[in-house]
DNA sequence: AACTATTTATAAGA
DNA sequence: TTCTTATAAATAGTT
């Protein structure tokens, strides 16, 4: 729908998806709303963008509920591990103790956040502040873990093209070669550059080190669609522990 | 789209109902695959159609992680809302919802106390320790808050004390007077000091500046019931933000 | 943030 | 249900 058809494969440029992403969000809200609407039906729709934020669209603004008829339908589907402890005889009293777990849960999730923190006296505050930067230091060092192996697995790659492209040049000399020895088979040349018309459109050559722009097409011919966004995007300090 | 224009409005007739939901399920998945694949978005999208069959579309097909990602992103929106039935209909029901919901609670804790990361993927770690820095940040601006409102409360009751000390010491001085201009009151003195016998042992006084030990018994008579140690054992930096 | 040429989705009909 | 087709709607590229 629109100008042109577009290929079912991420779009490149940062800009553009971005602005797509604004567009067809938009769409894909309304057309979920409209079936919810039409037809009667339950919808439950969420969406984080490239970036992260959160969007979503809930049938009667009631995500929750719809989300817990889900678990309850996918729970049903599941091979069912549910192994109910005998079925407790006193139903009320284990509801009850769930519950106030959840609560539990859930105050302390807030504490986690950095929310509601005005009931907490300061023995407690320096335990969690201790707690989260804990936390914090494993959270970095996976992060690093996960960004060494990328990079790991991207020089892997690379190396990989480099000794492709290697074996390509040599192809297109010796193909040069026999061209010098045998010049009765000349044909002319229609390209501007120098090297034979049937070789020079299908180079597959990774720029390494060179500009981003435009990079991505033959980054993806390469097969090489490990993005750099992540790392490029990673604030100062990403390396520490 | 389509031969006429619709009203949004609930579709009356079944048959078209039904028609109307078949065909715009497929447009609605379809879309939310596109935006997911052209905008690296995650999508999640749960349907129920007015008879209550269940449709579903998520990236990756990893509804679970995408689910568990809103959670996390949700609740520091969400007011507690406990608008449970007091004695639900369905007990078995009831239960094992509070019980998916618990383990879901705790899947999420343990990653916000640095534990089980090894699913998470690099950009979500990232988002995970932007968050749990912020939080970090809130929770030592409260500790800090809360650390300079301790001392000021002590300088408060410091001054009140000296206040006393100097109105008590001006007392002595009277009453040393008024002894000096009537000798013949003067009574023999059993203690090696010069102060009457009935003031010395009740003197309130904080020596404050002095030592540590031994203390705890004046401050506690005076209600200065702060303790000092929560201040001492801070670590260094605790007065940053 | 608008515009508009196109593509896409789909309502109605077969 | 499925196919067809006229038409409404969405949107890609552009301004």
């Amino acid at each position: 729908m629109g100008r042109g058809k577009v290929q079912m494969k991420r779009i490149e440029n940062k800009i553009n998806r971005q602005v797509t992403f604004s567009k067809r969000r938009v769409g894909l809200l309304k057309k979920a709303h409209e079936i919810s609407v039409l037809c009667d039906a339950e919808v439950a729709l969420i969406c984080f963008s490239y970036k992260g934020k959160l969007f979503e669209y809930a049938t009667d603004s009631c995500m929750d509920s719809i989300l817990e008829k889900y678990e309850r339908y996918s729970f049903a589907e599941r091979p069912i591990v549910t192994n109910e402890p005998q079925t407790p005889a006193n139903w009320s009293l284990e509801y009850s103790k769930l519950k106030a777990r959840i609560e539990l849960l859930q105050r302390n999730h807030s504490h986690y956040m950095g929310e509601n923190l005005d009931s907490m006296s300061l023995k407690d505050l320096q335990m969690l502040e201790q707690q989260i930067d804990t936390s914090l230091k494993n959270i970095r060092s996976r992060k690093n873990q996960q960004l060494h192996q990328s990079i790991s697995e991207m020089q892997k790659k690379e190396k990989a093209i480099r000794e492709e492209n290697n074996m390509l040049e040599k192809k297109i000399k010796e193909r040069e070669k026999e061209m010098a020895v045998q010049p009765q088979w000349e044909l002319p040349n229609h390209g501007a550059n120098g090297l034979p018309f049937l070789m020079a459109p299908q180079l597959p050559c990774l720029n390494i080190g060179g500009a981003y722009e435009g990079e991505s097409a033959e980054a993806t011919r390469n097969g090489l669609d490990l993005n750099l966004d992540s790392l490029y995007s990673c604030h100062l300090g990403c390396f520490t522990t």
